[in-house]
DNA sequence: GTCTTAATAGGTCAATAGTCCTAATAGAAA
DNA sequence: TTTCTATTAGGACTATTGACCTATTAAGAC
């Protein structure tokens, strides 16, 4: 077990480092500390490891982001404001980084690393889903989505223009601002199609 | 000449199926329809003709962006709202699809890629720096410059969930709308810092 | 008509890749 | 102790890659 770590720890930094094209089993192993056969006796295909490479990553986000959903107990607003806030600052990360566009590659040409994207990121929207109901209880479910879909979206853009070591990485921070306080504009300030519950169906439903 | 076009457009090709990683000189051979001995003619290593494919890609992109642009004689709300349509409708052609998730993995490895992609963006961008403030004059340069970087980086980020064949392509209308929408809110309710030149300082500057 | 040069084919080379195989070791189980 | 299984090393095999080299052709210049 101890083992399948150092592993996967080494096939993470190469990937990060080098990218896809930068991962062979012998660096790998190399970097491990271990031989190719021995790397071959716990992974027996490259594919084998990158798998197991990117569940191992990608869980490590979804445990992140579920535990930013637990501080509860506050409003909708100011923890929708915690999960976007945290979501950004995120993009600065050198994982994250070199990391996803990586992913997004990859995810172009391989069909299973595409799964595993659009399931990531519906659990990493999923907050967002949540919250911004709440807040504005004018929209309906798809509108909510759809909100929370773009919101997604533009975020990870910025990846690629503030991300770590980026051309525009030092204004992260305003960028941050804005991309925050338009989101909560939107959010706000969109007339929503959802009927008001009347108390008469509210009764109908609930018996 | 027509003999690198060929090439250059087999290399395109394969590159947006396979990804950097399926581009492969033999390969570029056998779609050109030529043997390796004479792609070697005409291109001495792999990153002589990765770098020629870029700028032939990118060029193409910026000559669509230059002719958009210059659909003068309207309002820069119009004209504003012209490329951002352009914009986002293309995020969905495959070529786009696949070719920037490409590019934006390899410029976390390749200092050139990363110069060519700040350079081709930087570009795209100039019509909503001019653009921005035109519609909201309240704001500085500075200001307007992030404002524009910040759509720019939102409408990219869209490719990795709404572009060709991507899971949620079936929604880009929708999403094209809100993001659209959005940005235009962004721009015109935005309080910004410029002070209003006084006509005694417009006279100054004109002497 | 000869010369020069661009274009093309075809083959070779060393390096590197992923995969596979076998033998040695170690430690737990019987 | 013996046996069995998990682990590790060390290599071997084959395919592919980028790169180089040489010979041949074709077409235009002089």
């Amino acid at each position: 077990m101890a083992r399948l770590i150092s592993i996967l720890d080494a096939a993470r930094e190469l990937f990060m480092e080098a990218g896809y094209g930068g991962l062979t089993m012998r660096r790998v192993a190399n970097r491990a500390g271990i031989t190719i056969g021995n790397l071959n006796y716990y992974y027996r295909t490259k594919e084998d490891l990158l798998r197991d490479l990117l569940e191992y990553v990608t869980n490590d986000y979804l445990e992140e982001f579920e535990r930013r959903r637990q501080i509860a107990g506050q409003s909708p607003e100011k923890q929708l404001l915690a999960v976007l806030r945290f979501w950004i600052d995120d993009l600065n990360t050198p994982e994250t980084t070199s990391f996803f566009p990586e992913l997004w590659a990859l995810g172009n040409h391989d069909p299973y690393v595409a799964d595993l994207l659009d399931d990531l990121y519906a659990k990493a929207r999923s907050p967002l889903n949540e919250f911004i109901p709440q807040i504005n209880p004018t929209l309906t479910r798809k509108e909510a989505e759809r909100m929370a879909l773009y919101m997604c979206a533009a975020m990870e853009g910025l990846t690629v223009f503030v991300g770590n070591d980026k051309a525009w990485a030092s204004q992260l921070g305003d960028i941050k601002q804005i991309t925050i306080r338009n989101f909560m504009a939107m959010i706000k300030n969109t007339q929503g199609k959802r009927k008001p519950v009347s108390r008469d169906e509210t009764a109908k439903r609930l018996s």
